[in-house]
Order: structure tokens, then C-alpha cells, then sequence
DNA sequence: ATAATAATGATTTTCATTTTCAATTGCAAG
DNA sequence: CTTGCAATTGAAAATGAAAATCATTATTAT
């Protein structure tokens, strides 16, 4: 899904709650669409601000809290004490490995460990919704 | 290990940092070695204040900093935006499973998940240190 | 006993959110 | 195009958990 086809969805997100459309919201949206990092709040409110000055902190958190609930971004937690949002994958869910000398965050996908997960989760009588599976180490680059 | 056996560990600790011993720390300590609960530090707070009203959440704090440090204890960050902790688990590593609704922990182990994580670490270039993986779902009381 | 140094506990500070509130804006109805 | 009203905005204040401060107290080596 490309930022166009985002922010549709975002357009008919806010039509069912009964809210209304707004420049700033629009331009928040648009701006973090367009993004492919794990960014922060500070992060995009910096972007932001570079071309429109006049956009709050405020703002730009309630938008990323509406575009979590609408499934648009997922809030990441790796530790660091921020918050940090990312664009919806184009190839499913992913989980990460951060490095922790220089923070480089890398992504993967398994399989079969999402498929051993179910399981044990199974064994124990629960139902999995969701999960958060973070590897810490050292990048490549940082030996 | 037990508890007693875990207060000569920390005992040594203290020693090689050039730590003075303190009623207070031992008492905090012993507490938390005896509990086998992932505890808060407001829990634990309470659970020492009971027999040692004098106690402040300061020494509380930083005697769990302590333990951390040394090893014995684990903070685990489960999303609720309180550090809780847990007993150096006698099996070994393991991992959690929360009930989203009642806030249930299950631990659970799978080595075949450990091993495959390492493998998709190392397909990325990167050392694995350490990891956090939990899955969050309801547990068979919640449906 | 003394001196040096660590620990304590009350309090304050920090810092990332989260909420409040008065002013502004969007939009549907007339 | 107005009007009415609910939603939104941005600045500021509030929140809450963690971390730091500091005067006082306790521990330990000498
Ligand atoms: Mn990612
Ligand atoms: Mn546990
Ligand atoms: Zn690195
Ligand atoms: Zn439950």
C-alpha cells in the first residue's frame, strides 16, 4: 500500500468515527507515510515542522495515535524509552534485531518461529493475539 | 539457588564493589528472594514496608538496581508502563506469555525458538546477546 | 574513637507522554 | 453564503515512573 492508498484509508478511518479532516492531520500523515525508518515523535515533529513551523507536539502525537488505532502504524518499544513508529510492512508482520552499540535496527521474519510460538502458547491454554519477539546484539558493523 | 545462597552471592557482590552492608538492602533483598512474582517496585514497596514501615522507595529502587546488576534479579518491561521483576529463574532462561485481559503470566522455554533466532540473526550479520519475546493473548481462564 | 565513605529516605527533578483548555476550524443544515 | 456546533489545534499544564539530589545517618577500616 502506497502513501496514496494510506491515506484513503486514513480519509475513511476518520469518516466511520465521525471526525473531521484537517491540514495538519493530512500533512502529519502524509509526512510519516513517506517515512521507512522507525521514527520518533521528536523525529517526525522535526520533519514536520521543516515545512510547516506552526505544528504542535500535540498534534503530531494525537495523529500517530490515530494512525496506530486505524492500523496505519505500529508503536514500537525497543527499550530506549521512546516510542517509535513504523509504516504498516508491505510484506507482512516482522519482528527486530537491534544493535546495541549503535541502535541499527534490522528486520526479519521466521516462519517457523511464529508457527512454534502458537504452539507453545497452545500447550499452555492460551491464544495468542500478538507478539513482540526483539533480538539485542551486535550489527555487522560493530562486530 | 535459594534464598540463602543468593544472599552470599550478593553479599560478595557488595564486597568486590567496596559496598557497605546495610540492614535495610539485606532486608529488601531477602524479601525480593523469597517472592515468585514478576513484582513491582510499588508491590514490593508495600510487601517490606509491612514489616519495616521506615523503608523508602528510594532504597527500594536502588537495592532492585543492585540486584539487577549483580545478576540476580531480571526487569522484565511487559508493557504496562511499570518495570517489574523477577528471581533469577532456576531453569534457566525462559520466556512470557501475558493474558490481555487479566494480566496472567505463563513462562514458557523452546529451545528449537532460541535456536532459530540465533540462525536468523546470524543470516543478518548480527551477534545475538540477548532477546525479549512475548506473546500476548488470553489465557485459558479469559477464553 | 575517629575519619572516610557509602547508604538512607524525603524530596526534587527529569522526561516522555497524556490531558486540559481557550481559540480556531470544518462541515452540515438552513 | 451564514450559522451552529462538534472536532481540532497548539500551548501549557498534568501525570507518573524512573533517576538524581542532599542532608543526615550508618558502616567499616584504622
Ligand atoms: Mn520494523
Ligand atoms: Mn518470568
Ligand atoms: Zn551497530
Ligand atoms: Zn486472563
Amino acid at each position: 500500500m502506497d502513501a496514496v492508498n494510506k491515506m484513503e484509508v486514513l480519509k475513511s478511518y476518520i469518516e466511520t468515527k465521525g471526525l473531521k479532516s484537517t491540514a495538519q492531520r493530512d500533512f502529519i500523515a502524509d509526512t510519516f507515510f513517506k517515512t521507512n525508518t522507525h521514527i520518533s515523535l521528536d523525529e517526525l515533529l522535526k520533519k514536520v515542522k521543516r515545512k510547516t513551523p506552526g505544528i504542535g507536539y500535540a498534534t503530531v502525537y494525537r495523529t500517530m495515535k490515530l494512525l496506530t488505532e486505524s492500523g496505519l502504524a505500529i508503536a514500537r518499544q525497543f527499550g530506549d524509552g521512546q516510542t517509535r513508529y513504523e509504516n504498516l510492512p508491505e510484506d507482512g508482520h516482522h519482528d527486530h534485531i537491534i544493535c546495541i552499540k549503535c541502535s541499527k535496527i534490522a528486520e526479519f521474519h521466521n516462519q517457523k518461529i511464529e508457527q512454534l510460538q502458537m504452539e507453545a502458547a497452545k500447550k499452555l491454554g492460551f491464544t495468542v493475539v500478538n507478539h513482540k519477539l526483539e533480538l539485542y546484539g551486535y550489527c555487522p558493523d560493530c562486530v
